[in-house]
DNA sequence: GGGATATAGTTAACATGTTAGCAATGACGA
DNA sequence: TCGTCATTGCTAACATGTTAACTATATCCC
């Protein structure tokens, strides 16, 4: 179905599939009106709180001012709340509440089942071969990378 | 690296990894000016030209109304030009230009020399059996993958 | 023929992604 | 202790993603 690897667009190829599977918990996200990305951010604050919003880009993937953001309209949502350090004012620390701890634990069974369900579907082997890829290529992260050379930069 | 599978995030690690792989790209399509999204069109479309909205849409994976924005803005840098269907007035054919032809030409080799830079970081056979098992995940594509039951919904 | 329905593309409203740059604070050395 | 630099988070400006709804045109079927 993929077109052949040398002319392949991967970043594309990779972004269909993640299509694909969020197409599949979307419904449940809406089902509880909270967005993909909010949705980022509670599983993993749920069990990490505190975090502060440097952290949260990180596991997260989220850019510093996408997550500003963000974490603004949770907070108007009430499903955050947010509390400076007090022994460095640059920092912040942000909570879940009682509301977003009612919203993941209630929602995340639904999501783990319909995990179990893409897994019947597509064929836990796939997924276990899939996991086992992402792994391996997870050399690229903080790889150093040679980047090829664009004309007009000051070489030669 | 990745989390247990059992609490993974799937989608998130997908764009994890697409993000790794397109950092190595933007310095690229940022020197021609172009934006991911551009050059995702441009690139199909200098071969298949001309092509409707509407096949750019499914090729490409835009919503159609993202689509309209970015086409515009082509359409105002001279990248693309947009002509009427005469015997369906509905739709539109877009038509790459001579700017952009030759934008392809010059961003091509080096996206492809780039292409080969990574594969050599990671491996070939790895960016294989990646394509094999997006090949093998492709039957999700319009696959009828059931949904969980919602809480309130209508049934019994 | 004419009304119901379907399709292609668009606009509107809002959330997020990307880049550049700013403001406040803290760390550090002359 | 002052100036310099690094860090954290933010705002601004613009492009894109997502959903709903709209316009124009075409098709269907009575």
């Amino acid at each position: 179905m993929s077109t052949k690897p040398s002319q392949a667009n991967l970043p594309l190829l990779l972004l269909q599939m993640r299509e694909e599977f969020i197409a599949r918990f979307r419904p449940i996200l809406n089902h509880f009106n909270v967005t993909e990305q909010q949705w980022r951010i509670l599983r993993v604050l749920r069990f990490n709180e505190p975090m502060e919003p440097r952290e949260i880009c990180e596991t997260c993937l989220f850019l510093s001012p996408s997550l500003a953001g963000v974490l603004a309209r949770m907070e108007a949502d009430g499903l955050v709340r947010k509390e400076k350090v007090e022994s460095d004012l640059r920092r912040v620390l942000v909570y879940t509440t009682d509301k977003s701890k009612r919203l993941v634990d209630d929602a995340m069974p639904l999501i783990s089942e319909q995990y179990r369900l893409l897994e019947d579907f597509v064929g836990a082997d796939v997924l276990a071969d899939l996991y086992r890829v992402l792994d391996r290529l997870s050399v690229l992260h903080g790889g150093d990378v040679p980047l090829v050379a664009l004309p007009g930069s000051s070489d030669s």
